[in-house]
DNA sequence: TTTACAATTAGCTAAATGGCTAAATAATAG
DNA sequence: CTATTATTTAGCCATTTAGCTAATTGTAAA
């Protein structure tokens, strides 16, 4: 029952619920691509992020100067909630949108992300 | 999203997860029932009980003084999440143990019972 | 109609949660 | 080796949540 609450618990904020959101579609993406999703403090995300991993929602691996997220592979239990999940978001005007939104993301190197947030500024600027 | 974040929430505390345990194998209990499981103040209870309600998860009926409470059997979409957690449980002492505790509470009847939560006393005292 | 009573709501307090900034960590790049 | 830099941790504050008691509500019994 404890394993079972981390997960409900690590599932019942909007923030994280939107990461694995598009973790659904996106099977990897860096904590510098997901702050920049939700357009929260770093240190935030590196938060919540860090919720899920130790409720074995997530997974992290590094790689270079970037640490990457996935839905976590080795939790086969986990399998039918984020089908369920997926069926849920079916017709969520969030989810689309976060999605379309990790689609512009994707384009921008993480170099560039991360200068970006560390700034505070946007990418147009100087 | 928003539905699926309120349903998360309704399960991401423990006595709420307790409840929704015991009702997965005793269709329907009333709140003096759960009260008496949960071994809480009675107006906590209901609200536990009303965030639930809230949500969908749970559905109620009046009954003459008491209400009783079981999983929403109109929700179809929460059919394979139920699941997923009776699958969960399955080794659970906590679930185990709240099951025998159940089958116990059933053997008194509710006035028993609520008279014995408003004086805050065990049955077995005058 | 009045009384009794199960459940809910209101109002309070303590603890947990989510946000931030600043400091620390761990890895790459120079 | 030193500097840079992506992420995490620490420390702070505002909000939310879960617990309680007391008051209210709505139904049943007298």
């Amino acid at each position: 029952m404890e394993a079972t609450l981390s997960i409900f618990k690590a599932l019942s904020d909007r923030n994280r619920l939107r990461i694995v959101g598009v973790l659904l579609t996106h099977s990897e993406l860096c904590a510098c691509q997901i702050t920049e999703l939700l357009q929260l403090a770093g240190a935030t995300v590196s938060r919540h992020l860090g919720i899920m991993v130790q409720a074995g929602v997530l997974k992290n691996r590094r790689q270079g100067r970037w640490i990457y997220f996935r839905l976590n592979p080795d939790n086969k239990n986990l399998e039918p909630l984020l089908a369920w999940i997926r069926q849920q978001f079916g017709r969520s005007d969030q989810w689309s949108q976060d999605l379309d939104t990790v689609d512009q993301i994707l384009r921008i190197p993480c170099e560039d992300l991360c200068r970006k947030q560390k700034r505070g500024t946007d990418c147009s600027d100087t």
